[in-house]
DNA sequence: ATGGCGTCCGAGGGACGA
């Protein structure tokens, strides 16, 4: 079972390339960010053509989640951390004997800025929401919108302070983690340099210089099926891609045990020997 | 660098993203 989180950067505008990206690597369990759309704008229809099970939460213009899947979802939530949030941010549901929860934490904009105070509320507010949740079987993934630390930016000085890198939104990050759950690409690999958002201006992705903030937040409970994580920067480097990598976590069967990855490993990045 | 690029809404340029 694998469980991928895509910040699409509108579904609508990007339905070609993540169509022809979910009918390469197949995930079971599809967490989309940033859809952009009503739920009756949302193109089910070629979704549900290729087996998934669809539940969205839009909005108009900004923001929206949605969570796909070819296993049955029950127990669906939307409307996270809290109800009456005017933006949508959250949705959850319980697959495969576990929790599944895909958000799209807020950008934060200028520190100046009244978002910002609405991102660290938001992440307050997520922690609390996660804490009766965190002892059980549970993923938690979506674009964070935070760096966690200096080994997650390519260029940590010029960063360090900026929306994205704060020390109160790190904090709020760590919080999440000391419920009981693991930043998982970070426990699988301790000291690699991986990005997973790369600016679209100034060719960023040519020459790397990305940031670390698409994550999977994985329970005790959950980490020993924990099999790999990966980033799927080949995706990345289309045309008309999205500036966020697909990033998915690869979990061992529940049932079984057989330790199989249904998804194909991407490509690895072509490191450019002349800069 | 109030820069760079991309998307949305709506019909021009502003809001927003990260």
């Amino acid at each position: 079972m694998n469980i991928t989180t895509y910040n699409v950067n509108s579904v609508r505008k990007r339905l070609e390339r993540v169509l022809e990206w979910v009918d390469e690597r197949k995930p079971d369990v599809l967490c989309l960010q940033e859809i952009k759309c009503v739920d009756e704008e949302f193109p089910r229809q070629p979704f549900l053509d290729r087996g998934y099970q669809v539940e969205s939460f839009g909005q108009k213009t900004y923001n929206g989640v949605a969570l796909l899947s070819r296993l049955p979802m029950t127990e669906v939530q939307r409307d996270l951390p809290w109800s009456g949030d005017s933006q949508s941010r959250g949705i959850a549901a319980q697959v495969g004997g576990l929790w599944v929860v895909n958000l799209y934490v807020p950008n934060g904009g200028e520190l100046s800025s009244e978002k910002y105070p609405y991102k660290l509320e938001w992440l307050t507010k997520l922690e609390a929401w996660l804490r009766p949740l965190a002892g059980q079987p549970l993923v938690v993934c979506g674009d964070f919108n935070i760096a966690p630390a200096d080994a997650d930016c390519y260029d940590a000085e010029k960063w360090r302070g900026q929306v994205l890198c704060t020390d109160a939104e790190r904090s709020r990050f760590q919080a999440c983690l000391a419920l009981g759950l693991s930043d998982a690409y970070r426990r699988l690999r301790p000291s690699q340099r991986q990005f997973t958002w790369w600016d679209y201006r100034g060719n960023q992705f040519g020459s790397n210089q990305g940031l670390r903030i698409d994550h999977h937040l994985v329970s005790e409970a959950l980490w020993p099926r924990v099999l790999d994580i990966s980033v799927d920067e080949e995706a990345r480097g289309r045309t008309e891609a999205s500036d966020h990598a697909a990033v998915t976590l690869h979990l061992q069967d529940f049932v079984g045990g057989e330790s199989k990855l249904s998804m194909p490993p991407p490509a690895a990045r072509q490191v450019g020997l002349f800069g």
